[in-house]
RNA sequence: GCGCCCGUAGCUCAGCUGGAUAGAGCAUCAGAUUUCUAAUCUGAGGGUCCCAGGUUCAAGUCCUGGCGGGCGCGCCA
């Protein structure tokens, strides 16, 4: 992918001896000093030599065997320098290329053949989404279309919460109240009522609390009577629900699939454990034993005292249809770090049944989300509902769109994909495993490194390239680009360059936050670059050089944008 | 009590498989617009990389032990 580190490997290998698989070459402290760089402390020993000495030596002999890329010994480093009229014609000359082939830049088919299974987002039926799904949703998708771009064969699942006691209890309380709510015109806010309402007359009134078990207890016993008939009914108000939010996020889902559709698999589930005969009594429930697999791991119940099974039970049927239905090559589930002992407990089942692909099963977990005045709580009125969220940030770029850009054409189609984006990056920026405090102020900032900032980046381009356009100047062709004009863009360069090892461990390591990072870095260098450099009305050579610069980093700044579900308005 | 995760500038975070002088954004201060969108850019100040040992030619990064915070720990999901 990277043909000077490519040759560079080669040289250093032919030349030291070294496997190419075992040669670090690592970027540069400063970029001042080179593109690549070689540290030769690792051969001091071998060569028993001192690692400056190493590096002068091998210099000639290095700068022999590589052309256009000039060859520096510093101190105990090897340094690579790239000819710069050769950097940039070779990385756009590259992307152009993958551009007219219709594929983006870093995208390959390296996965083909292979599935990978994404469970994410995963509501529950009849309660709001929170500010605190919005995670595994976007982080889900995020890595979902990471997969896509390398060829992998994609899976993505919602696996709806719609089963459970709370069911019955809801149900109950539908018939009981469901005529004094408006269900149809706000489904989730009249059930979340309802819900609450039951909650709080349960204690006076058991036959209230009767109702409810009753209620699940039909539903268990798969009866297609009124109490399914309810059930359904209030499963589909609440997709309808959820389904605006995924559109307004751009989420797409390959299945939607309740844990009910579990239900008729369970006995199999249970049964197929208990033939591997891993499975034991105790305190009359039916658990396996996980405390060989990892130290003080506690069991996995299979089943209650009662006969029911939980929701372990549940998952693993769900995985073994999955492995059944797709044979993955990764099954990821994205899940808060809350959960997970439960996937460690799963995975602990999995293996002591001596399933090999346990390992191909990955918990992605993510840090929590707190309010700053505590732990988020339907119940307790500590929530933020992703729709206000939603709703507030956009507002926040309309305004600033009157403010700054008031003759903006399709201003409200740009606030949404403004607003949106900038809470959707801003969920993606860190990593993951962080845990983060939800800040009004922070996820309505549009400055500094945020989804807008980018957004804006893009715009600019955009907006270069179109006032270009309109002045007859275009950018060069690759084959006709005077690369050494670009000689003050060689970190643009570099790190388009690198783009596609950043898409590739992005999707490795399941974490879009190295594509985020990347982008901020790249829209920064662009930024100043641009700033520095005047691009129309040039030389005609050197604006044409400029321009094909600004058209690939557009080019590569709106696919990533899109891998990690954020829109790229070309005017804002 | 036990297990897992996190700890880097006032705040929020990067830091690639250990490598050269630890980097951004926000906030603060000082600047930049007759010309491609100032949601931008330039500069300044700001660091015991939680602490203590250890491994290594080399540790923010790996190991051990502490401290602080988060999460979890059999019949919820």
């Amino acid at each position: 992918m990277d043909p000077f580190a490519s040759s560079i490997r080669a040289a250093l290998a032919s030349h030291t001896g070294l496997d190419e698989g075992e040669l670090r070459l690592e970027s540069p402290r400063d970029a001042a000093l080179g593109d690549y760089a070689f540290p030769c402390f690792p051969l001091a020993k071998a060569l028993r030599k001192a690692p400056p000495a190493i590096a002068t030596d091998l210099a000639t002999g290095l700068a022999e065997s590589l052309s256009g890329i000039e060859v520096l010994a510093t101190g105990p480093y090897l340094n690579f320098r790239v000819e710069r009229g050769l950097l940039a014609s070779t990385v756009i000359g590259m992307i152009s290329e993958a551009q007219q082939a219709g594929r983006p830049w870093g995208a390959s088919d390296e996965g083909a053949g292979r599935t990978v299974v994404l469970d994410f987002s995963s509501p529950n039926i009849a309660k709001p989404m929170s500010v605190g799904h919005l995670r595994s949703t976007v982080i889900g998708a995020a890595i979902q279309r990471l997969h896509d771009a390398l060829g992998y064969e994609t899976v993505g699942i919602n696996h709806i919460g719609d089963w459970g006691s709370q069911f019955g209890k809801l149900v109950a309380a539908v018939n009981r109240w469901g005529e004094t709510v408006e269900l149809e015109e706000d489904p989730i806010i009249s059930l979340l009522a309802l819900y609450v309402r039951y909650h709080e007359e349960e204690q006076d009134d058991p036959t209230l609390k009767e109702e409810g078990r009753a209620a699940f207890r039909e539903l268990e016993s798969g009866e297609d009577g009124a109490v399914r008939a309810i059930w359904r009914h209030l499963t589909e108000l609440s997709l309808g629900e959820f389904d605006k939010l995924y559109s307004r996020l751009g989420v797409t889902f390959d299945e939607v699939r309740g844990e009910s559709f579990y239900e008729t698999h369970l006995e199999g589930t249970v049964k197929r454990v208990e033939t591997t005969g891993i499975t034991e009594m105790s305190e009359g429930a039916l658990i396996v034993d996980l405390s060989e697999t990892e130290k003080n791991m506690p069991p996995c119940l299979l089943r209650k005292t009662d006969g029911t099974t939980l929701y372990a039970t549940r998952d693993l049927a769900a995985v073994f249809h999955r492995h059944q239905l797709y044979n993955f090559e990764r099954c990821l589930y994205m899940v808060g770090s809350d959960q997970k002992l439960h996937f460690r407990q799963l995975k602990g089942v999995l293996a002591r049944m001596g399933l090999d692909w346990e390992q191909r099963v990955e918990h992605i977990a993510f840090g929590m989300l707190r309010l700053p005045e505590g732990k988020m709580s339907t119940r307790a009125g500590r929530v933020v509902f992703l729709d206000d969220v939603l709703d507030r940030a956009v507002e926040e770029a309309r305004r600033i769109i009157a403010e700054k850009n008031p003759s903006l054409e399709g201003a409200d189609e740009v606030a949404e994909a403004v607003g949106v984006g900038a809470v959707v990056f801003n969920d993606l920026k860190r990593e993951r495993v962080k845990d983060v405090e939800f800040v009004w102020e922070e996820v309505l900032s549009f400055e500094g490194e945020t989804g807008p900032y980018v957004q804006y980046t893009h715009a600019r381009l955009s907006s270069i390239l179109r006032k270009g356009a309109e002045a007859g100047e275009v950018p060069s062709e690759p084959q006709a680009l005077d690369g050494a004009l670009l000689a003050d863009a060689a970190p643009l360069l570099m790190a388009l360059l690198r783009f596609p090892d950043v898409l590739r461990s992005a999707a490795a390591h399941a974490e879009p936050s190295e594509v985020v990072s990347w982008l901020l870095a790249f829209c920064r260098e662009t930024n100043a670059w641009y700033g520095r450099n005047r691009v129309l009305g040039q030389e005609s050579a050197l604006t044409g050089a400029r321009l094909a610069l600004i058209q690939c980093s557009k080019l590569v700044i709106a696919s990533s944008l899109q891998l990690i579900g954020v829109a790229a308005p070309e005017e804002m």
